[in-house]
DNA sequence: GCATAATACCTTGAACAAAAAGGTATGCAA
DNA sequence: TTGCATACCTTTTTGTTCAAGGTATTATGC
């Protein structure tokens, strides 16, 4: 059972979505993503650095991101931005969640035909 | 890109939230309950039998599930229900759902600190 | 009569994302 | 000078899920 140390393994993808829909809004660097993203979720969500620094190296590797470092008081900060192609990306991951989303939804309600959002 | 084999992977915990949400209502074998998914989520979600069968095996072991073994037409099927246990937990899973569920809608809304629901 | 598909159960293997944990280095406060 | 917060990063482990296979029975097509 063991105590809930972040959270208890309940999503997927989720983590990419969330960067890339925060970066959107202002570029960001890493360690300033892990607190943005408990503060967004209300503590709901913690994504450890070890869950957002290889998703933001995939996701430049694939060029959704484009990072530059920046000196800020003696310090070296790597801020990341989203291309043209991270927000299709971006686009394609808000929509798979949508869908999927309304698939549960629907099967929790009992449903039997209610029109999936299209 | 690979076609669509089944699902893009893109979420956790949900056969079990599945599983015990359609046995609320009624019991199933698991053969029927992979095509039940299927048409609930209208084909938005497939879970194959080597999900649902160790799920189904999972959930029985921690007595959330009772099964009982029925002949139909020669054949021997395994019908699964819901025990108090189970709706408990089931009731835990859309509680966990609903909020993982707010913290992503507000976060992609952009909403600062609109409040969760409680 | 025979092959094939559909039903119905099940398990094992591999893949993969995420969590946990560790590792480096700087600046600041006590 | 010890410790804590910042800031980056990697490696290892874990656990779900997927894909694939394996058995057996019944119905269907030819």
């Amino acid at each position: 059972m063991a105590a809930k140390s972040t959270n208890p393994h309940f999503m997927n993808g989720v983590p990419e979505l969330l960067i890339l829909r925060l970066l959107k809004d202002r570029e960001m660097y890493g360690y300033e993503l892990v607190q943005a993203i408990r503060a967004a979720t209300r503590d709901e969500i913690t994504l450890g650095e070890g869950v957002v620094y290889p998703v933001l190296h995939a996701l430049e590797k694939d060029g959704a991101l484009k990072s530059r470092r920046k000196a800020v008081a003696g310090r070296t900060r790597v801020y990341y931005t989203v291309t043209a192609a991270g927000l299709k990306r971006l686009g394609a991951l808000i929509g798979t969640w949508a869908k999927l989303n309304d698939a549960i939804a629907s099967t929790l309600n009992g449903d039997a035909h209610a029109p999936l959002a299209v």
